[in-house]
DNA sequence: TAGATTGTTAATCGATTAACAATC
DNA sequence: TAGATTGTTAATCGATTAACAATC
């Protein structure tokens, strides 16, 4: 059977429900409806009811959703209820604010390695783990089982690194750096776009006081 | 005349033409049609004539787009053109390497102040700026004019500093922690979330490799 | 059972694509 | 002028909202 595909509109919705859930957990709340997540998401319940759907009947009439159960389901979906192994690549400050960041850890993103290509950086700790070369970049992604790449280089430099991390056999490139990056479609690219994130905020600041 | 409402959809496209078209003018590119916006953006040429022509007619028949113009038209439309003082609150890596950024101060947003609560950081220099108490947050902003602020707090304290920075009348915050913030619909809220980011490309992860 | 809330279909709304007249 | 490419209308496609039967 032919998986259906889901637009990426419903995915990007997904990581803020999953988060509320784990609030709702957190504070022990057991069953939400449709429309306690739309107050806490701002999404409409219908929507959230079209969204979950998509996957499967997670919710039962007359009740609500179970809380444990549907951030568990949400989980599975987004893969985020096995462990991922990252590495690093560019031990600045980004990177290693990234590294210290411990929710990232807790969802499953485990750091297993930093890489840069400083000398006076090489050595260096960072959250307790050694930098190492990005000469050894290939040979750490395959002893270390590494899926995912956080660049945090310069603009300069992502491009290439994105290539040596492609040709280094990476899965997914989480790019920190405010360049487009041109990589086989073997590669998953996800940008985080700092730089258009601000010119949006700046876009609605005129907006407002114009 | 009622301004004619832009979709979000469209607001969040304006950047990445913005950026493409920096690219051309440094490298000496003076015209450009909406079939090579297209090739550089991965938006459709149809998708681009539209959304330009939401805010004016900015080309030309039978030659396409002036790169110099369009820029300036964009940087118009983003607040680009002018600068917007801004200030950082939390000096930690994330805030330092916001701070040591050169693309934003480029694009016209100046770090004129940098903020923390910890007495142990308070009076360092970050990128040649002097931390500063977060107790003066509302004299920084009255007196130094500051539109922005960009918050690089732990999740735990996001809240209560997005209040503090709300009462001290800021404009807008860039929102770079994880937490979701509550505050009145005087300030504008940019959300970068990271963490939802992460998440979606974890997302393509599975699907891909199952 | 009565009340509540999902799952799901249908209706609406909005965004994208296609097409081409206008015009440089 | 001939060729190119925009601006813009119309057609299509997809996403959101509304509504309610199903059912806990």
């Amino acid at each position: 059977m032919q998986k259906k595909k889901i637009s990426i509109t419903v995915i990007r919705r997904l990581p803020k429900y999953y988060r509320k859930l784990e609030d709702l957990e957190r504070i022990k709340i057991s069953r939400v409806s449709s429309q306690e997540l739309s107050d806490l998401t701002g999404f409409t319940a219908s929507q959230i009811r079209q969204d979950l759907n998509n996957f499967g009947g997670f919710g039962l009439q007359g009740y609500g959703y179970n809380v444990k159960e549907l951030k568990s389901n949400l989980g599975e979906i987004l893969g985020l209820n096995s462990v991922h192994n990252t590495c690093i690549v560019g031990a600045g400050n980004l990177g290693s604010a990234i590294a210290n960041f411990k929710g990232f850890e807790d969802a499953g993103f485990k750091i297993v390695a930093i890489l840069d290509s400083d000398k006076d950086i090489i050595g260096k700790k960072i959250s307790g783990i050694k930098v190492e070369s990005s000469d050894n970049m290939e040979k750490l992604i395959k002893d270390k089982d590494i899926e995912i790449a956080v660049l945090t280089v310069s603009k300069k430099n992502a491009q290439d690194v994105a290539e040596e991390l492609e040709e280094a056999g990476i899965k997914s490139i989480w790019n920190l750096t405010t360049a487009d990056l041109d990589v086989s479609e073997n590669v998953i690219v996800e940008d985080v776009s700092l730089k258009d994130s601000l010119f949006t905020l700046s876009y609605f600041m005129r907006e407002k006081h114009n």
